[in-house]
DNA sequence: ATCGATGCAAACGATTTGCAAACGT
DNA sequence: ACGTTTGCAAATCGTTTGCATCGAT
């Protein structure tokens, strides 16, 4: 008896033929070059929220000539792909993230340190769901920001401040 | 025996010396201007979501020479006053909505007519309350926005389109 | 008379675009 | 070679601000 060994790929990042961004491209007909790949790299490797002046910093580690305009104009083609995301929070600013194919998150964010963390409630998705069909619409998306305080803002002596906890883990 | 005629005041627009509006004026030293009138009388009839460059059209109606700027100063100082609050929408277009004191209201969004909506859930508000309280954090204030489709943008035959009313009742 | 308010235009920050050169196919 | 992409700088958009003048108190 014998057994054929198979190679499985479970690849995913940029760099595979097969992920997502370069069937977009593809498709596309659009090119693979430095630039690109390079902001798509760091892009993808993002874990929170970013803002583009920091994903030109993070690109331009790996390809120090980028330009502002094409982390614009290639972010733009990620949300086109379905890759990215962008949201606009009170301030004014324009974060982007990782889009995610499982059920999204919303964001809580506070005020004091301005850090945000991401939270998920089925109960809550169904309630409004229910709500909106009540006026006779049928939900798509969502956006959902709770602003406060968190626990060392709010002033109690062993709070923790995700901001902080970010910050010393660098 | 005699009756004393009381005369009480419940008026409340912002002709009324004690609006809220005049108040914060007076509390802080500042001018009631020809101006100012005609954009806070133009913005305080308004019932929806403003954009400042229709504010400005409104309060030309009134006094024709405001300029631009003195809509951004105003709306601002209306923000102060915690009579106006603004809202930055997926678009990124800003809108302006009278403040209300009652219970603040959530957005349903109909993505084809762009139609507004506004709905409130008193279980949604305890729920986000209570898995902010998991995390650490004491919530000051949200922003619930759902984005969707109405009964006509559905296809529902009879299905009823918000905008479609509302340009009719004009 | 004082000090705030206005209009205009210039200044601004974020994002987009026109263009000639450089690159991927 | 071809058409796409790039970097740069200029253009644009929404919003803010400096300033000389005007108006409300």
């Amino acid at each position: 008896m014998s057994f054929a060994v198979v190679k499985v790929t479970v690849e995913n990042g940029k760099g595979d033929v097969n992920s997502p961004w370069r069937a977009y491209l593809r498709k596309h007909g659009l090119k693979t070059t430095q630039q690109r790949e390079a902001i798509v790299d760091a892009f993808l490797r993002t874990s929170g929220h970013v803002a583009l002046e920091d994903l030109l910093a993070r690109a331009r580690r790996t390809h120090p000539g980028v330009g502002l305009a094409t982390v614009y104009r290639t972010v733009k083609l990620l949300q086109e792909a379905g890759l990215a995301a962008s949201r606009q929070f009170e301030s004014g600013h324009t974060l982007y993230e990782v889009a995610q194919g499982r059920a999204h998150h919303d964001h809580l964010i506070c005020r004091q340190c301005g850090y945000i963390v991401e939270f998920e409630s089925d109960e809550i998705e169904r309630l409004q769901s229910a709500a909106a069909r009540k006026m006779g619409f049928n939900v798509l998306s969502h956006r959902h920001e709770l602003f406060g305080l968190c626990e060392k803002s709010q002033g109690i002596p062993s709070g923790r401040c995700p901001a902080e906890e970010a910050a010393e883990r660098k």
